[in-house]
DNA sequence: GTGCGACCTGGAGCGCACTCCATGTCAAAC
DNA sequence: GTTTGACATGGAGTGCGCTCCAGGTCGCAC
C-alpha cells in the first residue's frame, strides 16, 4: 500500500492529477484508510505506468478511457486490447518518422547558418 | 505571390491559423492587394515551412516567436539562431528517445498479451 | 443588378489536460 | 492540547493553440 506522496514519487504524476485521473475514471477508486485518505495498491501503480507510457506517447485520454475500460471488462477483451495498442504502436512510430525527418530539415538549417558565420 | 488559399494548400495551415499567426507576429504583417486581401511573398511561404517544422516537432509558439525576432533582426544575430535550433534539437533528439523507449514498452505489454490467447 | 464565393476584421469561444483554491478533517509531534 | 502537515472534497480557473462567428467588402459569372 503507497500513500498518495509516495505514488507522486514514483509515477511522477502530481496529486491533483491523480485526482483528476480517479474522477475521471482513469484509475478505478482507489481504496481509502479510516480516515478516508488514499491508498494506492501495486496494482494501481503498476496501471499507472502504463498510463504514464501512453500519456507520454500522445495517447489522448478519451483513448486511454476506452483502454480503462477494456482491462476492467476482463479477459475476454484481450484482443480488442492488442488492437488498441497495436493501433497506437503505429502512431508512435509515425511520430518518431516525422520527428526524424524534421529533426534533419533542422540540421539542414543549422549547416545553412554556419556558412555564415 | 499566393492567394490565402494557395498558401493553405501549401503549407496545411488554416486560414484562421495563418491569420492568428500573422496576429501575433509569428508572420511578419503579410502584404495586400488593393482590396485588402492577403497576398502571400515566396519568402512568407519559405518562413511558414520552418514554422510547419517547429511546431511538428513541438517548439512553443513563444519560443517560435523569439526565433522570428532574431530573423528579423538581421545577421548578426545568426549565432543566436544556431543557438535556438541546437537546443530545439536537443529537445527532439530526446522526445525520439523517449518514444522509443516508451514504444518497447508498448511492445512487451502487446507481447504480453499475446501469449493470453 | 444580383448572387456567389473568397476574402476581410475584431473578438468570443473551445477542447484538452490539468492546476489551483477554499475549506475542512485527522493523526502524530511537540 | 495545539500546531503542523498531509490529506480530503467540489468546483473554479488556467494556458495553449487554435477555431468559430457576425457582419462586411469586393469582383466576377450569369
Amino acid at each position: 500500500m503507497y500513500t498518495p506522496s509516495e505514488v507522486v514519487e514514483e509515477t511522477g504524476f502530481s496529486l491533483d492529477t491523480l485526482r483528476y485521473y480517479e474522477k475521471i475514471g482513469l484509475l478505478e477508486r482507489i481504496g481509502r484508510n479510516s480516515a478516508g485518505q488514499r491508498r494506492f495498491s501495486e496494482a494501481d501503480v503498476g496501471w499507472l505506468g502504463m498510463v504514464r507510457c501512453l500519456r507520454e506517447t500522445g495517447m489522448p485520454i478519451a483513448t486511454m478511457l476506452r483502454f480503462a475500460e477494456l482491462v476492467r471488462a476482463g479477459d475476454h477483451t484481450i484482443s480488442d486490447r492488442i488492437k488498441l495498442l497495436e493501433e497506437h504502436d503505429r502512431q508512435v512510430q509515425a511520430q518518431i518518422a516525422n520527428l526524424t525527418e524534421r529533426q534533419s530539415y533542422i540540421h539542414h538549417k543549422i549547416s545553412y547558418y554556419r556558412n555564415f558565420l
